[in-house]
Order: structure tokens, then C-alpha cells, then sequence
RNA sequence: GGCGCGUUGGUCAAGGGGUUAAGACGCCUCCCUUUCACGGAGGAAUCACGGGUUCGAAUCCCGUACGUGCUACCA
């Protein structure tokens, strides 16, 4: 058996979204499972839709994602090169050998020309308004013309595309490695561009000469593929190449959370959580942020993306992206869309921080901090910090709001929650605490509770009426990790200052 | 309109002829913790509908409905 070659194709028309992340996932988990080669090809044949930068996102995306090309158009192998635009040239030739084989035929209509015969179809009130087998002898192509004025305007280089000539009243079947069997009727499907007037092949004949060129063994695509799929059959077939046609595998949609149909780019803004992997700078529409920065960890982020819409069969929800190169398998991917949910996301952020250790979750939280203005000169205090709050962050940049009071004093203290109850005995408490934190010579977190059970008790008071003023007076709100731990962390001269200076407020 | 694909709780889903129809997210109650979180213990779904097949169907078949995708010189 030849090796297993997979690959993933995007466009660089901008930024990179869930459903494309989880394209790639599956063909990576799939080329590793099978000690395959993992190829990046960029579909760039829409010379009108090219966007500056998309390719080298998209690359960046996948690094982050940890799940990076063996093969691509910065890392080749011997199949490039793998930009279609810089393929341009070969795909000429494969395309006027389907003429001569009869399978496709030069098309000289002019776009306004195919305008009006959508434009008649539909007058007739037909739905269907396909270039097909029913119309293509009324129009201007190599089929209904004599042969001396084809050749004549291909002379001349007249504008023409290369239509494939789909046959009429057959059915194509193939396999499906998810769907099973499908069967279609050509009837359905209209005569495809293959060759466009600017000289650069549609997605139809590209996919179908890459795949073969570069030796691709499965093919994984979306859902949205499945009813051109018999002109791919078709082609391969046509190019006498059918028995090193990939295994098919249509993946199935990821929905909007609310309603209906596929997620799109747009839905982000909309439904208030972003849909592409990582920041997309848009030349045009500007800034559009991601799940990195939103403070998601990659290995959660391609975590959840491969649960939706595949699971091993067993509880396990979390995996690893080696656990899951372990345990893939295309029989267990659904045929069906599934609705997106970003709290779901969120929990499976969440799980990723807690079972992280420091060394994982340092290097994240500190850029945060940083990038908020909290110098972190104690990488130690940060760890411990780190495994103190990160059971209580969803989000990496949570670390933030769970842990910025352990380097800066509140700037606000919300006294609202203790004055209610607030009385002379227990500002007298406080006053006497400072007293004898002061004395402590150690600091231990065991030494700084006991004190204060010990006075609390000494002035006939329930320690835990004194905590949660304890604790607005350490971080400003009813938030963070046990008091004591906080007053240890932050030292002996920073509580006595924070408990001093929340007094002179109560006053 | 045509063609394709799909349909188990609000969401993700297991289960593929005989089960009390798993589990997770979210929600609610309680315990722990005199903050929150974590961690525990509970609560709420008869499988879109209608026909078959069968002793027996969420599971197989056929319809219907609904959803969704495609129907570009976009991918």
C-alpha cells in the first residue's frame, strides 16, 4: 500500500475559521495516525479574492494549533510547488486533453451572453439555470460551432473558458468513508468551467490534477463538496486515473448556535465569540480577534473542534492532540452538523487549565500581565500564584482579574460588602491584628491564620465574620483564593499596608 | 424548483432489534468552603412524525415533515 498522503487546501481569502481548523485536525490526526504526510497546498486560482497575508496566517494558525505541514509552500517536498498560482502552467495541458478526448469542450460565451440565457431559462420559468447538456448547443462553443471558427478564435485568443462535458443520464457512484455509498446523477450537475478566461483552472480541475500529482491518498473536505463531487469522479476517471482517485470523506458542517446553517465569518461579531483561530488583521475591515487571544489554549482549542463531530465512543472527552492521533478514526466521524457552543468551548479551556502546570501556563500568563502593565519580576511568586487561581480561570486572560491584586493593591476597595456590618469590635480587631502581624517574624501561612483565630477568639468574635472583611481589605472585592494564602503571598509589610489602608477608609 | 446530505434532551452526544435511553456542557437544589472557584450528591429527555417488518424498533424499510448544502469563469 502506498503511503498515506493527506492535504489540506485552503484559499488565502482571509482569516482562518473553526470549521477550516478543523479540516486540517482531521487531516493531520489522520496522515499521523497512519505515518502520512501532512501537506499544505494553497488554493489561490481566485486571483480576485486573493488577500495579502492570508497564506502566511494560515500558516501561522496551524503552528499555533501544533499541527503544522510535513509539506507545504514554505516547507516543500518534491511535490510543488504548492501554490496553485505558481502551478498555473500545468494545468492547461490537462485540460485540452479532455477536449481531445471528447470530455470537454472551449466556450466562448461572453459573460453577458451566459446572462441571458439564465435570464431566458428563467422567463421560462425553469429553476434550473444551468450551462448543460439541454443549452449547450445554442451556445457559442467548440461543440456548436464549425471547426475552422474554433480554431480561428482560439487563433485570436478570444476569451474562452474549457467546459467539461458532462455526460447525460448516467450515474456516478463512489464511496464515501463516512457516508457510505452515494450515487448521483449527472443530469444534475452543469457543464463546469475548468479552465477559466484568465487562464487559471477552477477548483474542480485543480483538485483533481494536484491531488493526483502530489499522490494524495484520502481527500477530506466539507460537506458543501458533496454535490459537485461526481465531476471530480468524473475527471479522474476521464484522465484515466481512477485507481489512484482518493477515499472520499465529506465532513460535516459546523452550525450557528442559534438557528440554523453553517457558521460563518460574520456570526463572530454577531453572537459575541470569534470563529477564527487567531487575530486576523483585514487590510479592509481591520482587526477581527481570535480564540488565541481571546485567552484560549491551542490544546483546547483543537480539543473541542475535534469533539464536534467525532469522539472515540468511550466518556473521554478531553484529549491530547497525541491521544487523539491514537484513538482517530474516519468510521467515527458523524454525518452530521453540529451546532457550535462556546460555553461548551469554554469548559474544555477551562479543563486545559487546570490539568496544565506551571511551566505550560507561565509563559501565557506573564505576556498577559505584561501587556497590562504588571511588570512580573518574581517568576516564582507568579507560579505560585499561577497554581493557586488557575482552578478559577476559564480563560488565560482571567488570570488577570483572579491574580492582578497580588501585584498591584486594589486600586478600588468595595467596602459596600462589610459596612453593613461593620462595628467597633472589629475595626478594634483589625487594629490589634496589624499589632501582632507586625510581630510575626515568619510569615507562614499556618502562623498567619493562627494569629488570627487566636485574637478573633481573645476578642469574642467568629473568625468568619472577620475573613471576608480580611478579604476586601487583601484584594478590593468577595473574590480570589483563600485568605490566608493571599496575606502569605503578598508579605508581611503589603497586608499590614492593605489592612491599614482599608481602615482609614471605614472611618 | 431540482438534486444531495441529515434528524436521540436547550447544546455536544453514547447506543445500530430486547437497556431503568450512558456521559458531558448549561440550568436548578443540596453538601463542602462563612467570598468565589474546585470537588461531591441529586433534579429535569421515550429518541421529528406516520406507516410498515418483527414476539419486540431509538435501532431495519418506506413515506412525510423539518433542517441544511449545492445549483458561479468562488472555493
Amino acid at each position: 500500500m502506498s503511503k498515506v498522503r493527506v492535504r489540506f487546501a485552503p484559499s488565502p481569502t482571509g482569516g482562518l475559521h473553526l470549521g477550516g481548523v478543523r479540516t486540517a485536525l482531521y487531516n493531520y490526526l489522520f496522515a499521523k495516525k497512519n505515518n502520512g504526510d501532512f501537506v499544505l497546498r494553497i488554493e489561490d486560482t481566485d486571483q480576485t479574492r486573493y488577500v495579502e497575508g492570508a497564506e502566511q496566517y494560515i500558516i501561522d494558525c496551524l503552528n499555533w494549533c501544533g499541527i503544522s505541514s510535513d509539506e507545504g509552500p514554505q516547507n516543500p517536498g518534491e511535490y510543488g510547488p504548492y501554490r496553485q498560482s505558481e502551478r498555473k502552467n500545468i494545468y492547461r495541458d490537462y485540460a485540452e486533453q479532455l477536449v481531445k478526448s471528447g470530455h470537454a469542450y472551449y466556450a466562448f460565451d461572453t459573460p453577458e451572453e451566459i446572462e441571458s440565457l439564465r435570464d431566458k431559462l428563467k422567463a421560462e420559468g425553469k429553476y434550473n439555470v444551468q450551462y448543460n447538456y439541454q443549452n449547450r448547443t445554442e451556445m457559442r462553443n467548440s461543440l456548436s460551432l464549425p471547426e475552422e471558427e474554433t480554431q480561428a478564435l482560439l487563433k485570436i485568443n478570444f476569451p474562452h473558458v474549457i467546459r467539461i462535458k458532462m455526460p447525460r443520464n448516467e450515474s456516478v457512484h463512489f464511496k464515501d468513508m463516512i457516508r457510505g455509498d452515494i450515487e448521483m446523477q449527472t443530469d444534475g450537475v452543469d457543464d463546469k468551467v475548468l479552465m477559466k478566461a484568465d487562464g487559471m483552472p477552477t477548483y474542480h480541475l485543480a483538485v483533481v490534477v494536484d491531488d493526483y500529482l502530489m499522490e494524495i491518498t484520502h481527500s477530506f473536505r466539507g460537506e458543501e463538496w458533496l454535490p459537485s463531487a461526481p465531476v471530480h469522479v468524473l475527471l479522474w476517471k476521464y484522465f484515466g486515473w481512477e485507481s489512484q482517485m482518493p477515499h472520499w470523506a465529506h465532513l460535516p458542517l459546523i452550525l450557528k448556535p442559534d438557528g440554523n446553517g453553517k457558521l460563518s465569518k460574520r456570526d463572530g461579531e454577531r453572537l459575541g465569540f470569534p470563529v477564527f483561530a487567531m487575530e486576523w488583521n483585514d487590510p479592509v475591515k481591520g482587526k477581527v480577534p481570535g480564540f488565541k487571544e481571546l485567552g484560549f489554549l491551542p490544546e483546547a482549542f483543537i480539543n473541542l473542534l475535534a469533539l464536534l463531530g467525532w469522539n472515540d465512543g468511550t466518556e473521554q472527552e478531553i484529549f491530547s492532540l497525541e491521544e487523539m492521533v491514537e484513538k482517530f478514526s474516519i468510521e467515527r466521524i458523524h454525518s452530521h452538523g453540529a451546532k457550535f457552543d462556546f460555553e461548551k468551548a469554554k469548559w474544555f479551556n477551562h479543563e486545559w487549565i487546570k490539568k496544565s502546570n506551571v511551566e505550560r501556563l507561565r509563559p501565557g500568563v506573564k505576556k498577559i500581565f505584561e501587556e497590562n502593565h504588571i511588570a512580573i519580576n518574581d517568576e516564582n511568586k507568579l507560579d505560585k500564584i499561577i497554581e493557586l487561581i488557575k482552578e478559577r480561570c476559564t480563560l488565560l486572560t482571567d488570570f488577570l482579574q483572579q491574580g492582578s491584586f497580588f501585584f498591584l493593591a486594589p486600586s478600588e476597595i468595595d467596602t459596600s460588602v462589610v459596612l453593613p456590618k461593620w462595628n467597633e469590635n472589629k475595626n478594634q480587631f483589625f487594629v490589634e491584628l496589624i499589632r501582632a502581624y507586625s510581630l510575626i517574624n515568619s510569615w507562614d501561612i499556618n502562623d498567619i491564620e493562627h494569629t488570627f483565630k487566636e485574637l478573633a477568639a481573645a476578642a469574642r468574635l467568629k473568625p468568619g465574620e472577620l475573613m471576608l472583611p480580611f478579604r476586601v481589605m487583601l484584594v478590593g472585592g468577595k473574590f480570589g483564593p483563600g485568605v490566608f494564602d493571599i496575606a502569605s503571598l503578598l508579605g508581611k509589610e503589603e497586608t499590614i499596608k492593605r489592612i491599614e489602608h482599608t481602615l482609614s477608609l471605614m472611618k
